[in-house]
DNA sequence: TGAGCGCATTAACCCAAGTTAATAATCTGG
DNA sequence: CCAGATTATTAACTTGGGTTAATGCGCTCA
């Protein structure tokens, strides 16, 4: 079976309206998500109960709790519609069982997992070796179309920072660009 | 075929002694190491000349440029011995191949994926949600034993901040508690 | 159409961490 | 066993970003 029929198989639509959670931090969620359309946001609710954004879900990407998924744990992070969304929910289960049977779904997982860690691979470089300032330049770089469509706020806990200081290294940039 | 007996077919043993390099930043390298005895560590040099440590790889685990391994980039990152180290060099594309022929393989394989995902997925939300402080207190919670075998500095590079930086944290966290 | 809400900007003040440099402690090789 | 190198600590100064709070600017919807 390849990849396509087996989303056909064992994947439900859902619609997300916007505001409308995916999954909640500590809900026991062992599916994958494939969103089809619209714009996710995943983010943890700390200790002191601040935010902060993990990622931002463009269409054609996949989001879930891969420890939840495998390791039957608690998912650690909120995933959140910020404008109304379909995306397809996939039992993590069942893509594994796929993969004892079929090399394509095989390869179509792997590809998902290579992907997913790379992304984190380049953020996690980031974080270690840019300044706040430098991870802005290259969000504004890499991301030109979230920076229509996320709020200022959002950029700024994605990047690890407060809105407030968003907004002081946005002035800094723009004023050093002219 | 199981996952050992492919190790044993298709990888060969590395001897590495202290300080000699795994591979280095800009290699094409697609093998996957994995690491039977010693320590070492991965780490970034960034455009500023500045080094910035990803992690420390203790045995059993698997170190490898996943990026370059499965996309044929060059590597994004150096590998270094801490300790005189043995490992064992398994060329990615093996273990790919090797995926669609044996369901065993194929889950080892996803195993292996899914904890350098978790572990990821911890550390960038050790950079999103937590101080350098909690960071730190973090660290000597969970890698109390690497806390003896690497330099404080390398912890620092570790953990985001200068040596400086991690010695005034550390005077601040032992005078707290005690 | 206007009251109220959320978002972005700005200012004032504070603090954690960076930078540089000096000193002390430790390790290492000849 | 010593000399030089590496590592850790401490101090003095600077700076980026946090915090709080005030202001202004759109939205929405009643």
């Amino acid at each position: 079976m390849n990849f396509e029929d087996l989303v056909k198989k064992v994947g439900s639509p859902i619609v997300c309206p916007k505001q409308r959670h995916v999954f909640r931090q500590g809900d026991d969620d062992d599916n994958l998500y494939l969103l089809q359309q619209g714009l996710l946001k995943a983010y943890y609710i700390g200790n002191d109960g601040r935010e902060t954004i993990k990622s931002f879900i463009q269409p054609d990407n996949v989001i879930g709790n891969l420890g939840a998924a495998y390791a039957h744990e608690a998912c650690t992070f909120n995933v959140v519609a910020l404008q109304d969304s379909q995306l397809i929910r996939i039992p993590f289960k069942q893509l594994i069982d796929a993969v004892k049977d079929s090399h394509e779904v095989a390869q179509k997982v792997l590809a998902i997992l290579m992907s997913l860690s790379i992304k984190k691979e380049r953020r996690e470089y980031e974080f270690l070796s840019l300044s706040a300032e430098e991870r802005y330049r290259a969000f504004c770089d890499t991301s030109p179309q979230l920076l229509e469509s996320v709020t200022q706020s959002d950029i700024a806990l994605y990047l690890g920072v407060t809105p407030v200081g968003l907004s002081r290294i946005k002035k800094r940039v723009h004023q050093n660009n002219k």
